[in-house]
DNA sequence: ACAATTATGTACCATTTGGTACAGTATTAC
DNA sequence: GTAATACTGTACCAAATGGTACATAATTGT
């Protein structure tokens, strides 16, 4: 019986997400929002609450996101070819403007550790799980003696992730393509993950 | 003929950047500053200016104390010792709550890359500085062949400052002290910087 | 047609924001 | 003492903040 709901839903959160991506939480304001997301006030707060939960949604949205790009690749690739994969589609693959966005879980940890513990708990949880994806197939690939064990699996995902997030920071400043694409290449050499 | 001014500006300004330091530019209001700083606020903007003006102060403050650090080890220990004692004494060797911090330049670069370019700009020089200190001291030992030059000096320093810049932001998650400490001592074992 | 629900638009709210103005007081050099 | 300066405190400002209230129009199932 009821009208139904008008906009596009997953439209207006990637929109925000969008938005929220490129400026932090802080300084993307309401009316900026809705502006993006194309819906009025009154619709914002009756399908999302609060300015803060649609936020965790993006969060979740970008996370999960984020993690099934690992996964994908985590079967038609070989492990050792797996971080060198995920950094040329999310760095390296992508419009300068969106690589200069960084990566948005990193943005909150940074922008929201002392502010909101929770939040920062949210991105970190999500980072979490791209590590243990790494990490989970680097192990199998060692158990099947086709990876080299002078570093454990799960010491060589911190490290990969180690290098993703330090990336991610130097694509918000103006670090050109080839120095990524640099340090990318003699990061994953060093550790033996360049095949 | 002027009464002198009655508060240790160096004080005030390094309280100040104490607060930016922990919460970033955005979330660091005026009556929080004054509070930390013990002024008033008549006090504030006749001796600051304004609230970005005394931002940039502690900007500076901050990178060139850091630069100094890098430096001074520079004096006294091998080219290939610096990344490792750099770390330890930013981020090993200090309070667990002050290492949460991260580093001011990498937050602001994260904050404002958007909003603000030009506090962003500033940020990335001082960043740079430090890389550049790192690749000088590189070069020498490479040029006197106590160093291996499988990587070029300019390429290990942007290694090190990604290392760096990924410790920051983990530090500011909640990851404990020794998984920080595995993670330098193999990405750093690993490109032959670990004397 | 009717009831139910959701949309929009606008008005409104208290709070906080960074910044200014000014009155009064204290401290200095002369 | 007088002039000059810098302190404190408070009052004030316009603008923006996130969030609420409500009147009205639109769209649906029955």
């Amino acid at each position: 019986m009821p009208r139904p709901i008008g906009f596009d839903r997953t439209a207006a959160v990637e929109a925000a997400m969008k938005l929220f991506w490129m400026r932090g939480f802080q300084a993307t304001s309401l009316p900026d929002l809705l502006d993006v997301m194309g819906i009025a006030r009154s619709s914002f707060y009756a399908s999302f609450r609060t300015k803060r939960d649609l936020f965790t949604e993006c969060l979740e949205l970008f996370g999960d996101r984020t993690l099934a790009m690992v996964n994908k690749d985590n079967k038609s690739l070989h492990p050792t070819a797996l971080p060198r994969a995920f950094f040329k589609s999310t760095l390296l693959d992508v419009s300068k403007h969106r690589a200069k966005q960084g990566c948005l879980m990193v943005n909150t940890v940074l922008e929201l550790a002392d502010a909101d513990p929770e939040l920062n708990q949210l991105a970190t949880q999500k980072l979490n799980a791209i590590e243990d994806a790494f990490a989970a197939s680097f192990l199998l690939a060692q158990k099947n003696g086709e990876m080299d064990t002078t570093y454990s699996a799960k010491e060589l995902a911190k490290f990969v992730m180690t290098i993703n997030v330090g990336l991610r920071i130097q694509s918000r400043q103006n670090k050109s393509r080839e120095e990524l694409e640099s340090i990318i290449k003699h990061s994953l050499v060093a550790v033996g993950l360049a095949a």
